[in-house]
RNA sequence: GGGCGCAUAGCUCAGUUGGUUAGAGCGCUACAUUCACAUUGUAGAAGUCGUAGGUUCGAGUCCUAUUGCGCCCACCA
């Protein structure tokens, strides 16, 4: 028999089993007619990112549930790829470069995006290695990146065919401007966050000045005042009733501008006169549309003033704030400055605080396919993981607003939206570019297309270009259970584009009979499973995968969708490089191993709530690997023979299983039943305490203690072997390296892998009750021994004798079989077993239930420690039946509760009072 | 301004549909090392379940209000 080692070493099984499992082709997921699909298609983590907690806890979740369904007898698909992640890549790339003393605009477009594909080749499969390291069961041949080719025709269809339904438009709009990355950005990639700010209050001299010299506007962004083109008051203000329509002459610069009534202003707020700024503020600009403001554009894309802004042109934005509120201030038009709280949004990407900013951008109408993924939602079709999110996706949607694609930077999809030179440019003005539908209807030089098109179909003019900007990262993300699996043309290009020995026709059935083979693949693995990820992303990914999945598939892309909690520090903080406070889950499995990491990354997520992670947590995830490493030791160094994992049910079936044995097979069932009630509820974290403490407590600290002395019993080695062996298979999901090296070493089925059993199944008949409340009584005799014996201060090797009283002859007959057991574990030289108690003096005597457990005393010794317990047993006793007897006097509590609780009441009642006896007369025997 | 989450043992947290005497891990106290495991075992101490009302025969659990902390959304300049 092969020894196993004191410890469990993790290094010395995890790549190895990896290894063996990948070229074993058990993460392979093909479409298999004879098995229900299981699919999860994995948040595509960013090409740049490096392995963290989030990551750790997110592949963990999924791959339990995929283990667990694939032991379950499904089909199971984990599918892995990595998003491009344009301006985060694009950030990382230019960084680089910038080492060698060079920018993107240096080197060109072309040559630029050479370099990211080369860092990509590179650096990118980082975040694939270090998921591997978790023991994730991804289908690696099926690794999929968001710039593949395939993938990119998907997203290039995907937006003609939403331009062709009018979903599409470019729009001059104000949007989220980054003026460090310089692009623009949708508006979730702008979060708000609160800034401490001042409210500045200036004087803007009227034209013709009467009674009042000034209206004061206040602002918390004075630099934007150089692109007012009007001031607003409330049309129901009475203190500037009679200077609407009247001229001011704006500050600093002398342009004239008006004051305009308007309902949307709040008279309470500062001084209750607004300066508009159309051009860099969202309500401007809706105000500048509604009253036919002119929009003057006052920065560069880098945040720089510019020639608009006149003196200050040039200036950074806020360095131009300082001195344009040093020059009012000089002016004597400042008036106060009062420190006032704002939000303000940030780029997602480099915190850079954004700009309102007025430009040419392309949007997606979102209401249109908000709609049915509202109602996919609501018919209970998509479920949310906790609840309470399906709130939070409803109020969002319901809200939508349309989706700012475009991005000025080079890394990313490519809109394939083209130009015809003539046609287009000549009617290109700024302020023209607001196209509405009915403008597109007659054709304006756009061409929208999959293709580059050849010549223009109205003047068929071959100067065509490009449009210049890339798609939002998202606007491939939201595409992702579909567009992995080869949509919408089938075709593997790489593979299709080699090949030159075969013969034409061969080459076309071999395409055709893939793209079947790929197509056939779509069908049965979509609608994926289950869909697990951090909340944070609900409207970034989780909705626009539902909008693009009902559009394009007609189909739901998911149907539950788990959202676990965020990992923080052991202060509640997010865990970033910036803060210094990131646990490395690459460090963690390198000192504790992946099934620790995974084990007490698991247990501690209750349903979706935020971890709060600590180094010390993993400990408890190596104890537990270390306990069941040590538990299977054992029973391998005491087995007779290999191969002896019986089937439960017939072995239960051909021989007469001794009590322990049926308890401990009736525990191991319902402990199955919980775990898998556990996890077919997305309770992750109870699962996992639940095999926990059965294994650790009932079946190591009781089961194996007590049958040590019997271990070579044929019967209890055949049960033992096999609960052992069906519990690793329950564990498996959990903690797959270290379950499947010890079921190995069980030498359950030559050349087979844990992977490759099956998930036990229930068995109700081996649920033993009877069995369970016997053995519960005999443990809780041995407890209420060892802890008399330290009560009366028995060292703990000395052996000494005890007797026990049974209440009557039937339960005498029930303790008679476990005087062995209570002799070994509460270390007894001497144990008798009898009916009826007489009290006497002279010994010591704890009541259990209906029992007397009794340690016979010699030679002097202090019985007021015994009489103590007695005197506080009685108080305690007596108080309890206080309670219980007024509870059933209450006529209301016997009237309405059910009949099963008012008489499990009376039986406590009557047990308790037979209990005051007892140890009453306990205490007079003491005397 | 709207919404959500959390408050339970010294610490970190579980507690599913209201029904025995509220649980775990860590920590703490005492004892134990020729025993599968000291990454261990045995026993123990420790909680008026944030506060105030309400519903109910019965509330940690449901409702209302309130306090504190955290998060999300929203155009208050």
């Amino acid at each position: 028999m092969e020894e196993l080692a004191k410890q469990y070493s993790p290094k010395d099984v995890e790549d190895k089993w990896y290894k063996y499992w990948q070229d074993q082709g058990f993460f392979k997921g093909s479409p298999c007619s004879g098995k229900k699909p299981y699919s999860i298609v994995i948040p595509p983590p960013n090409v740049t990112g490096i392995l963290h907690m989030g990551h750790a806890l997110n592949e963990s979740i999924q791959d339990i549930l995929i283990r667990y369904h694939h032991l379950r007898g499904f089909q199971s698909l984990m599918l892995p790829g990595t998003d491009h992640a344009g301006i985060a890549t694009q950030n990382v790339v230019e960084k680089s470069i910038a080492k060698l003393g060079l920018t993107r605009q240096k080197i060109g477009r072309a040559e630029f995006i050479k370099r990211v594909w080369l860092w990509k080749e590179e650096y990118g499969s980082t975040i694939v290695h270090q998921l591997k390291k978790l023991g994730v069961s991804c289908d690696w041949s099926r690794e999929r990146f968001t710039m593949d080719d395939e993938y990119s025709e998907a997203v290039k269809t995907v937006f003609v065919a939403l331009w062709e339904k009018g979903l599409i438009y470019q729009g001059n709009k104000v949007i989220n401007w980054c003026p460090r990355c310089q692009t623009a950005l949708s508006d979730e990639e702008a979060p708000h966050n609160e800034l401490q700010g001042s409210l500045y209050y200036i004087k803007y001299p009227l034209k013709e000045p009467a009674e009042e010299k000034y209206l004061v506007v206040a602002t918390t962004r004075p630099e934007t005042m150089l692109g007012d083109t009007a001031v607003a008051v409330n049309p129901k203000d009475k203190r500037y009733k009679n200077l609407i329509g009247k001229s001011l002459v704006l500050p600093l610069c002398g342009r004239q501008i008006k004051i305009i009534a308007d309902h949307s202003v709040d008279m309470q707020f500062g001084t209750g006169a607004v300066k508009i700024t159309p051009a860099h503020d969202f309500n401007d600009y809706i105000t500048g549309k509604k009253h036919n403001l002119e929009f003057i554009n006052l920065m560069h894309p880098d945040g720089r003033m510019n020639e608009n802004a006149g003196n200050y042109n040039n200036l950074d934005r806020f360095k131009a704030r300082e001195i344009i509120l040093h020059d009012l201030q000089e002016q004597g038009l400042l008036e106060k400055i009062e420190p006032h709280q704002l939000s303000a949004g940030h780029c997602y990407r480099c915190h850079t605080i954004i700009e309102p900013y007025l430009c040419p951008q392309w949007f997606v109408k979102m209401a249109p396919l908000a709609k049915p993924a509202i109602k996919a939602v609501k018919q209970g079709k998509i479920k949310f993981h906790p609840e309470r999110w399906t709130k939070v996706y409803l109020n969002w949607m319901e809200n939508i607003q349309d989706w700012c694609i475009s991005r000025q930077i080079w890394w990313g999809h490519r809109l394939p939206v083209y130009y015809c030179r003539k046609c287009h440019d000549s009617q290109l003005s700024a302020v023209s570019l607001q196209l509405s539908a009915s403008a597109r209807k007659s054709f304006n030089g756009i061409i929208v297309s999959k293709e580059f098109p050849k010549k223009c179909p109205k003047c068929g003019s071959t100067d065509i270009y490009q449009d210049e900007d890339v798609l939002d990262t998202w606007f491939s993300s939201w595409l992702w259970p579909f567009a992995t699996f080869y949509w919408p043309n089938f075709l593997r290009l790489a593979v299709s584009g080699q090949r030159p020995t075969v013969s034409d026709q061969q080459r076309k059935e071999e395409l055709s009979a893939e793209s079947k083979k790929l197509k056939a693949d779509l069908k049965y693995f979509y609608p994926t499973s289950t869909l697990v990820t951090a909340p944070e992303i609900i409207f970034f990914w989780v909705a626009r995968m539902i909008m693009a999945g009902l559009e394009f598939m007609h189909q739901i892309p998911f149907k539950d969708v788990y959202l676990h909690g965020t990992v923080r520090d052991a202060e509640g903080k997010k865990m970033s490089k910036s803060l210094g406070n990131i646990i490395d889950p690459l460090k963690i499995i390198e000192e504790y191993g992946t099934d620790a990491l995974r084990f007490s990354l698991i247990s501690i997520t209750a349903q979706g709530q935020d971890v709060f992670l600590s180094k010390e947590r993993f400990e408890q995830g190596r104890n537990f690997a270390n306990k069941i490493w040590n538990a299977s030791r054992f029973i391998l160094l005491n087995r007779k023979r290999a191969g002896i994992c019986v089937d439960l049910v017939d072995f239960a079936k051909k021989n007469k299983l001794s009590v322990i044995n049926r308890w401990m097979i009736s525990r191991f069932y319902s402990c199955l039943e919980q775990v898998q009630n556990d996890l077919d509820n997305f309770r992750f974290n109870e699962a996992a305490n639940t095999l926990y403490s059965f294994f650790w407590h009932e079946f190591c600290d009781w089961y194996l203690e007590l049958i040590k002395p019997e271990i070579n019993d044929p019967a209890t080695e055949a049960v033992t072997n096999a609960l052992l062996e069906q519990y690793l298979r329950l564990m498996h999901p959990f903690m797959p390296f270290i379950t499947e090296e010890i079921w190995q070493k069980l030498q359950v089925a030559q050349g087979l892998s844990i992977m490759q059993t099956d998930w036990p199944r229930m068995q109700k008949k081996l649920l033993d009750i009877a069995a369970e409340n016997q053995m519960q009584l005999c443990c809780e005799i041995i407890t209420t021994l060892r802890n008399m014996r330290q009560e009366i201060e028995v060292a703990a090797q000395d052996l000494i004798s005890a007797k026990i009283f049974a209440p009557d002859e039937s339960s005498l007959r029930v303790l008679e079989p476990f005087s062995g057991y209570i002799k070994n574990l509460a270390r007894l030289d001497n144990l008798s077993i009898a009916c009826q108690y007489q009290p006497k003096s002279c010994e010591y005597v704890t009541l259990l239930k209906q029992i007397h457990i009794v340690i016979p005393l010699s030679g002097v010794v202090d019985l007021k420690q015994q009489l103590d317990n007695c005197n506080q047993k009685i108080l305690k006793l007596n108080s309890e039946i206080k309670n219980k007897r007024s509870m059933l006097e209450n006529k209301d509590f016997v009237g309405r509760a059910p009949k099963e609780i008012v008489n499990a009441e009376r039986g406590k009642l009557t047990q308790m009072l037979n209990q005051l006896k007892k140890i009453e007369a306990i205490k007079d025997a003491l005397r």
